[in-house]
DNA sequence: GGTTTAATTCATCAACTGATGAATTAGTCG
DNA sequence: CGACTAATTCATCAGTTGATGAATTAAACC
C-alpha cells in the first residue's frame, strides 16, 4: 500500500517547484532518520516510517542513499569527530587532565549532537557485530588520545584506559540514555566536579597491585 | 520453505518416544532463545532462527509459548531475583559496603547468568520504551538495596545511587558487553579491587558542596 | 529551445516475519 | 483396549521489510 505513503494525498509526481539549493527532502530524511533510530533502534526503523516521518516517498531513501545501512551510518555515525572533540585533552598534564576529559565528553554530549548520539548508542548495542566495531572506535581513536603521555607500562596504560572508559560509559548511560534522576538533571559542571576525582585518580592515581601479570 | 527446517531431512511428524519428563525441546528453545537474544538483540533474531538453533519446528515455539514477546521474557528475563543477588549487602556498614557491592554484582555476571544478563541489555537499550521499564527496575528494586542506611538528605542518597550506579553499568558495559582489554580478561579480585574506592568515595565519601540545590 | 540531470512518485519484487490450524504420532490414564 | 492429552511437523496466511525499475515533472545547462 504505497499510493497513499508519501506527503499525504494528492502529492503528485515529478520533482518539486523551488530553487535548488533548497534545504530539501535529503536533509528531511537524515533528520527523521536520527529520531528514529534514537527512539527505536536500528531494528525497529523501518525505511518507509523514516519516509512517512520525513513526509516523502520511500523509494526517496533509496534514491538518496545507498540502503539502511548507509543511512544509519549518515544520519547516526559519530556526529563529531573525536580528534575535534578531544582537541586539547592530550596536551593537557595527565596529572591535572581529568577535568578536561569529563568536559569534553559532556562539551559533546549536550550539544546537538545529542540525538544521534544515543542513536548510535541505541543501534549499535543491539548487535554483536556492531558492538566489535564500537569496541574497536573506543580503543583506536578514542582512548588513545585520553591516555596519550600518561605514565606506566602499556598494559598498565591500557588498563588505566579501560577503567577511565568504564565510568565515562557508564555516565552516558544512566545520565543520556536511561536517564536516571537526578543524575540526569544536575548541571554539566556538577557532573564535572563529582566524576573527575575517579577520572583522575584512573588517569594517574594509586592502583592495587593486584595488576601485575 | 519450511520442508527443511526442524531437525535436518527426515523429522517425522508426531510426539517423539521417550519417557515424558525428558530435557525435551522447551528448554532446547529457552536456551537457543537466550543465545541468539544475547547475540542479536530482540529485533534481531527470528522465531525461525530460534528454532533452528534448537533443532525443532518453528511451530514448537508457538506451542510452548504465547509468542516472540514471552520467549523473551522468558528466556531472558532476569535470570536472578535482585533480593537474592544483594542479598547481605543492605546489612553491611555503609562505611565498608563497597566491596560487597561490586562483588554482588561480579558474582551474578561470573555466573551462568551472563548470556542472559547480556541479552537482556542488548535487547532492553535498543528500545526507549524498554529502557524505562530498566530504569524503574535499577531505582526501585537495585538502587533501594544498595543504599539502604546511608546517611544524608534524600536528594543526596538519589544521587550517590545513580553515581554508583553509572560506575557499575559501566563495568558490566566494557568488561562484559564491549569487552574492553584488559578489563575483561582481569579476574574478578582484580575487578574489586580497583573499583571498590571509587565505589566507597560514591556511598559515602566527600562529595563537592556544588550539590546543595 | 533542447538536452541533460535531479527530484519525486508509483507499482512491484522476493524474502522474511510472526502467527494459526490441521494432521500425525506417542505417551497417559482409565 | 479406548479416550485423552501432549509433542511434533506441515502447509499456509497476511503483513512488513528492503529494494528496484519505470514514469513523470522540473530545474540546470548550453
Amino acid at each position: 500500500m504505497s499510493q497513499r505513503d508519501a506527503a499525504e494525498r494528492g502529492a503528485r509526481r515529478g520533482r518539486r517547484s523551488g530553487r535548488s539549493g533548497n534545504p530539501g527532502s535529503r536533509e528531511d530524511i537524515l533528520a527523521a532518520a536520527g529520531r528514529l533510530f534514537a527512539e527505536h533502534g536500528y531494528d525497529g526503523t523501518s525505511l518507509r516510517q523514516v519516509a512517512r516521518e520525513a513526509g516523502v516517498d520511500p523509494a526517496m531513501v533509496h534514491h538518496f542513499f545507498k540502503g539502511k545501512e548507509e543511512l544509519f551510518a549518515l544520519s547516526v555515525a559519530l556526529p563529531a569527530d573525536p580528534a575535534e572533540v578531544l582537541r586539547g585533552v592530550s596536551e593537557q598534564d595527565p596529572a591535572v587532565r581529568a577535568e578536561a576529559v569529563v568536559r569534553a565528553v559532556l562539551r559533546l554530549w549536550e550539544s546537538p549532537a545529542q540525538h544521534g548520539l544515543i542513536a548510535f548508542i541505541r543501534g549499535t548495542i543491539g548487535s554483536r557485530a556492531r558492538t566489535i566495531l564500537l569496541r574497536e572506535t573506543v580503543t583506536r581513536t578514542i582512548l588513545t588520545r585520553v591516555m596519550a603521555g600518561v605514565p606506566g607500562s602499556p598494559a598498565e596504560v591500557s588498563l588505566r584506559g579501560n577503567l577511565v572508559a568504564s565510568q565515562m560509559v557508564g555516565l552516558m548511560m544512566a545520565r543520556y540514555v536511561v536517564r536516571l534522576e537526578p543524575l540526569a538533571s544536575i548541571s554539566p559542571e556538577e557532573v564535572v566536579a563529582l566524576l573527575s576525582p575517579t577520572i583522575q585518580r584512573y588517569l594517574t592515581g594509586e592502583l592495587p597491585t593486584v595488576v601485575q601479570q
